[in-house]
DNA sequence: TCAAAAGTGTTTGCAATACACCCATGC
DNA sequence: GCATGGGTGTATTGCAAACACTTTTGA
């Protein structure tokens, strides 16, 4: 810090929230209920505190403006474009989360008339920069999901091959061969097979199946390519 | 942005310079001429102007410090922890850039007594957070080098295969069987063979090969496996 | 002629790909 | 019994890994 800073800016926290529902992935977002850009979707977000770590502010800014609680949120980028806020410089940090949407209650909190999930095949024109912000954290996602794994926080406890597959698809938007999914899966040893089918379906019940946890921490820290 | 903030903080850029020279991986510190922290060894930084894009801002601090002009930095991070800086909050937004220190001029500035380059094994105690903000550049840069090419920034613009074979030893930190690596890299079509050979050494003179820009740039963008 | 680094090929095993049919269940 | 998704195996191909000797050059 070689120079004193002439002028002081503010800091805020915007967080994209992914969440896989009904073989989509989707994000949280909140409908402004003040000035500027009232009535707009946005990302959840909000101004941080002089006396609160990145990190806390995150969680605390979620939770107020959506209801959704304790979750871990992953710093992304900065983002500092001049005029990206009206009025006054705001810097804004984007932080991302991966949640599985049926276990939080969406309650819209300080300054929203509304929080639900939005389809990422269908997000609106959102305030200030947060679709750039929004595709940052998209983009992030699909080259994270290729290096280690992904799924955990997403997805119910126990599920089934074709939904984790339905998951990659929905996350790379793309198509994969059923056996070859499976075959290279199952051959990471993340997936350990319950002795419990699907129930009230009406097809043949698929097999359950819940993450390793202890191997899924391992593969997250070494990494590895999934290619299919 | 859901509420007002409360109170002001400042917000600073930090720089982490990566440089590649005599078959080590290096940093690039200045010594501090003021206060806090007068004569420690700190990472290249200052505070970011309120009608200035964080790039530029970026950009313009490391040219001040250390004389080092017009290089492409890429951010990684924010530091927040309540009290990394003393006396006052301050946040601030890492950045890291990986250049060929033989290109450059070092000539401390701002608030400098000294710049120069350490050897990544023998990195000193910086001021305040800056080895934790370091030690999270050094990471980004050993997942990245996996994922995609590198080089291109810290060779000279001719090198050798055992060059670049050194620079991904050093910046893993392991070492790689000659003939695979070669195999590999040559495979990606990413080098182009020079009709030039080094001179002036003391046994037999090794082939230049020089980086093909476009193949280069199109696996920036796709990524590869590096699994040496 | 010696020292120092450059340069080169083969074998083996595993993993990626492409591809099609039968199975279990509920209605 | 039919519609719906679940579940499985093989053949081919290419890449990763392990490994040691000869060549060139300058001093």
């Amino acid at each position: 810090m070689a120079e004193e800073s002439n002028k002081l800016q503010e800091l805020s926290i915007d967080c994209v929230i992914f969440g896989f529902e009904d073989h989509q992935l989707k994000i949280l977002l909140y409908q402004r209920a003040i000035e500027p850009e009232m009535d707009q979707w946005a990302l959840p977000g909000g101004f941080i505190k002089i006396d609160e770590d990145l990190d806390r502010s995150a969680s605390r800014i979620l939770k107020e403006v959506t209801g959704v609680n304790n979750i871990y949120m992953q710093q992304i980028n900065a983002f500092g474009a001049v005029n990206r806020y009206p009025q006054k410089r705001v810097i804004t940090i984007g932080f991302y989360a991966l949640i599985n949407p049926g276990n939080y209650n969406i309650v819209p909190g300080v300054g929203a008339k509304a929080a639900q999930w939005f389809d990422i095949a269908q997000i609106p024109v959102l305030s200030f920069d947060h679709n750039e912000i929004y595709l940052y954290a998209l983009n992030i996602l699909r080259k994270k999901v290729r290096y280690e794994p992904i799924g955990f926080e997403l997805l119910p406890e126990k599920f089934t091959l074709t939904l984790i597959q339905r998951l990659y698809e929905a996350v790379l938007g793309i198509e994969f061969d059923v056996r070859n999914f499976r075959k290279k899966l199952l051959k990471m040893n993340l997936l350990i097979k319950l002795p419990e089918k699907q129930e009230g379906v009406a097809h043949r019940a698929a097999n359950l199946y819940k993450f390793d946890k202890k191997i899924y921490n391992e593969l997250k820290g070494k990494g590895f390519m999934f290619d299919l």
